[in-house]
RNA sequence: CGGGAUGUAGCGCAGCUUGGUAGCGCACCUCGUUCGGGACGAGGGGGUCGCAGGUUCAAAUCCUGUCAUCCCGACCA
C-alpha cells in the first residue's frame, strides 16, 4: 500500500497533501511576533534550527526557488553572469583587503584540522575582484556584470523578524566592472532597472530611496525599501515630490540665513541651576528679555567622540543642534563612516574641564581646539541661547558667524515627521520598511586593494571601477509575506507561489475526490502547478489550510459537483464563483499565472 | 554588551508560592460516528521537567552555578 501511494504521485505529477511533507500549527509559534514570521512557521514553509538559522520546508524552497529565479532572469536580461563561489574561504583573502579585521564579531571564523583560519564569507566583494583578475586583463574585456545567488553569513549581534534578519540568509550580490566612471553609472543604471522589475514581478511595493553605503564604502547609493509597519529600516518621503531617503542619508531643508546685524549683541545671563533645556526654558522665560523662549531657540551641544579606522585614540567632537531636537547617533554615524562615533562618557568630560555639561557653548571650542560642527538648520546669522562655559550661566543672542564660527555641518539631528523636504520644501513623513535591495557605486576600493587594472589600447593600466548591487532573495520571501498576508494566512502573488492552483474536495463519497485529481491532472497537462489536499477529513481544516498556504486560486470540488460546478475562489480578495467543472481548466487559463 | 522575561511531549501552555514520582489543548496512532469553514466518543503512544552540583527519606518544585532562548536597547547589507 505504500508503493500505491508514491506511484500515484509518480504518474499525476500532482503534488497531494497526504504526502507532503508539511505540518500546519494552530498556534503561533512562541518566538515570533512579527505577522510574515508567524504565518511562515504556522503554514509549514520554515522552521527554526537555531536563532537567525532557518530550515526550508518543501513550501518554503519552492518560493524560495522562485523568487531567485525571478532574480536570475532579470539579472540575465541585463548581461550578468552567474557564478558560484564558496561560503568557505580562507583568511588571507580577507585579511588582504582588511576586513578579517574590520568585520569584528560579525564574522562567522573558523579553522581547519591544521589551525589554518577560515571564514564563512558574509559577503563577496573580494573573491568577484580576484576572479576577474585572474581571467581578465584587457580593457576589450569589460565591461562585465557577474552575479551570485549565494548562502550568506554573519554573526549578528541580534537576529530578529525570523528570515527578515538571520546569520544565514541568502543573498543575490552582483558586481559590475567598468572602465572609467561614465560605464559604472551605465551598470548602474542597468541595475536600478533591473531590480524594479524583480521587485514589480514579485508583487512588492517598494520605495527607492537614498542611502549611505554602508561598511563597503563608495559613493552614489540607494536602497530598495518595502515599506511594512514592522519594518526595521526607517525612511523618509516627501508628500510633494518623489523624494525619498534612509533617514541616515536624509538630508533635510535649512531656513533662510539671516542677517546677524538683525540680532542685538550676544549677552551674558545667570541662569542658575538649569543643566537642561526645560530648566533653561524656564528660567529665560523669567528673565526679562523682551519676548517668550522654547527649546527651538536654544543650542544644545551634543559632545560625541569619533575614531578614524585603524586608529586607537578617540576624538572630541561636539555638534550643535536646536534644543528641542535630539541627535540621531545612527545618521551622524552613517555619514562619517568608515569613522566610528559615539556618545561622549563620563570619563571624557573628566579629562576636558573645559567641557562644563550642561552648560556648553560654542564659543570657547574652537581656542580648545575641539572639534564643533553644526546641524544645517543652524543657518549663517541665526541667533541662539548657549552655554556660556561655565556653571550656572548662559548666553543669549550668539549668532553663527558672529559670536561663533562651526568647523563644518552635520547632518545630525533625528528627523521628524513635517521636518521639510531639501529639494522642494514639502512635509516630509517617516515611514518604516525593510530593505530588499540595495545598489552602489563602489568604485576603485577593491580593485585598488588587488590592482585590478585592464590593459588600455596605449597599454596603459586602466584601473577597473565597480558597482556593488545585492538582493535578499531570502528577506524578500518574508517581505512580500509581510505586505500580502491577512489574518487567515499568506497570499501569494501567483509569479513566485508554490503553486498556482490549490483544489480542495470536500464531501463524504469518493466522487468530489476522484473528479479532484482529474481536474489536477488536465491543470498540470495545462502547464498548472496543481497542489492537491486529498487528505482524508472534514472542510474546516481544508479550507483553513488552503487559506494559511496561501496559494492564490483554491478550487473546491464539493456539492455542487451533483450538477458538474466548482468554486473557484480568488485567495485574495476572498471572491467565489461558480464554474462548470469541464470549464475550470480553460477559466483558469484566463487568469495569468 | 546593558535592561526585562522564559526554559516542562513536535507546537502552545499549566503545575513551582506550600517538595510526595508530571498534566491540559493542538498534533500523532486505532476503532466507530461525522463530513462546506479548525467535529464527537472511546482507547493509545510520546517528556532523563535546559544542564551540573547541593539540601532532603523524597526535587519540575527549594539553594548555588551554568547554558540556552525570546523581547527592548546598543550594534548591524
Amino acid at each position: 500500500m505504500w508503493g500505491q501511494r508514491w506511484l500515484a504521485n509518480l504518474v499525476a505529477m500532482v503534488a497531494r497533501m497526504s504526502s507532503l511533507f508539511l505540518r500546519t500549527l494552530r498556534d503561533d509559534p512562541a518566538d515570533a511576533d512579527l505577522a510574515s514570521h508567524r504565518m511562515l512557521v504556522r503554514a509549514g514553509y520554515i522552521r527554526r534550527v537555531s536563532p537567525g538559522i532557518y530550515s526550508w520546508l518543501p513550501l518554503g524552497k519552492r518560493i524560495l526557488d522562485n523568487v531567485a529565479a525571478v532574480v536570475r532572469e532579470e539579472m540575465e536580461r541585463i548581461g550578468g553572469q552567474e557564478v558560484l563561489f564558496p561560503a568557505l574561504i580562507p583568511r588571507e583573502i580577507f585579511e588582504a583587503s582588511g576586513r578579517w579585521a574590520d568585520y569584528g564579531d560579525a564574522l562567522f571564523r573558523l579553522s581547519d584540522r591544521k589551525g589554518a583560519d577560515y571564514l564563512l564569507a558574509p559577503t563577496h566583494e573580494e573573491l568577484f575582484t580576484l576572479l576577474v583578475k585572474g581571467e581578465y586583463s584587457s580593457y576589450r574585456d569589460f565591461p562585465l556584470t557577474l552575479f551570485q545567488i549565494q548562502t550568506k553569513y554573519r554573526d549578528e549581534a541580534r537576529p530578529r523578524a525570523g528570515i527578515i534578519r538571520g546569520r544565514e540568509f541568502v543573498m543575490k550580490d552582483s558586481y559590475s566592472f567598468d572602465l572609467d566612471d561614465a560605464g559604472l553609472q551605465a551598470s548602474y543604471d542597468a541595475h536600478r532597472v533591473a531590480y524594479q522589475r524583480i521587485f514589480d514581478r514579485l508583487g512588492l511595493d517598494y520605495r527607492i530611496a537614498f542611502a549611505v553605503s554602508g561598511a563597503m564604502g563608495g559613493s552614489a547609493s540607494e536602497e530598495f525599501l518595502a515599506p511594512a509597519a514592522d519594518g526595521e529600516d526607517t525612511f523618509v518621503q516627501c508628500e510633494n515630490c518623489d523624494y525619498t531617503a534612509n533617514t541616515e542619508a536624509v538630508e533635510i531643508g535649512a531656513p533662510e540665513p539671516q542677517d546677524p546685524a538683525d540680532h542685538p549683541p550676544a549677552e551674558v545671563l545667570d541662569t542658575p541651576d538649569t543643566p537642561t533645556i526645560d530648566s533653561l526654558v524656564r528660567r529665560l522665560n523669567e528673565l526679562p528679555l523682551g519676548r517668550p523662549f522654547t527649546a527651538a531657540d536654544t543650542l544644545k551641544c551634543i559632545v560625541l567622540k569619533t575614531r578614524a579606522p585603524g586608529e586607537k585614540d578617540w576624538e572630541l567632537l561636539v555638534v550643535g543642534v536646536p534644543g528641542d531636537r535630539d541627535v540621531d547617533l545612527k545618521r551622524v554615524g552613517g555619514q562619517l563612516e568608515p569613522v566610528e562615533v559615539e556618545q561622549a562618557e563620563p570619563a571624557d568630560f573628566d579629562a576636558h574641564p573645559e567641557l562644563v555639561k550642561g552648560y556648553i557653548g560654542p564659543q570657547l571650542l574652537a581656542s580648545n581646539g575641539i572639534r564643533f560642527v553644526v546641524d544645517p538648520v543652524v543657518v549663517p546669522g541665526s541667533a541662539w541661547v548657549t552655554g556660556a562655559n561655565y556653571v550656572d550661566q548662559h548666553a543669549a543672542f550668539v549668532v553663527r558667524g558672529r559670536d561663533f564660527e562651526p568647523a563644518g555641518g552635520l547632518g545630525a539631528i533625528e528627523i521628524r515627521d513635517g521636518d521639510r523636504c531639501a529639494r522642494c520644501g514639502g512635509r516630509l513623513s517617516l515611514a518604516r520598511g525593510i530593505e530588499i535591495g540595495h545598489i552602489f557605486q563602489l568604485g576603485r576600493k577593491f580593485t585598488d586593494t588587488f590592482s585590478l587594472d585592464a590593459a588600455g589600447p596605449d597599454g596603459e593600466a586602466i584601473r577597473i571601477t565597480m558597482g556593488s548591487y545585492g538582493v535578499g532573495v531570502s528577506r524578500a520571501v518574508a517581505a512580500v509575506a509581510e505586505q500580502t498576508l491577512d489574518e487567515s494566512g499568506l497570499c501569494w502573488p501567483a509569479s513566485i507561489s508554490p503553486y498556482d492552483v490549490h483544489i480542495v474536495p470536500v464531501g463524504r463519497g469518493d466522487e468530489q475526490l476522484r473528479a479532484a485529481e482529474q481536474l489536477a491532472g488536465e491543470l498540470e497537462t495545462a502547464g498548472r502547478r496543481v497542489l492537491l489536499d486529498d487528505r482524508e477529513g472534514s472542510a474546516g481544516p481544508k479550507f483553513a489550510d488552503a487559506d494559511l498556504i496561501g496559494v492564490p486560486t483554491i478550487v473546491v470540488v464539493g456539492k455542487g459537483l451533483a450538477e458538474g460546478n466548482v468554486e473557484v475562489k480568488d485567495r485574495k480578495t476572498g471572491e467565489r464563483r461558480v464554474v462548470a467543472l469541464s470549464a475550470v481548466v480553460d477559466d483558469l487559463a484566463s487568469i495569468s499565472s
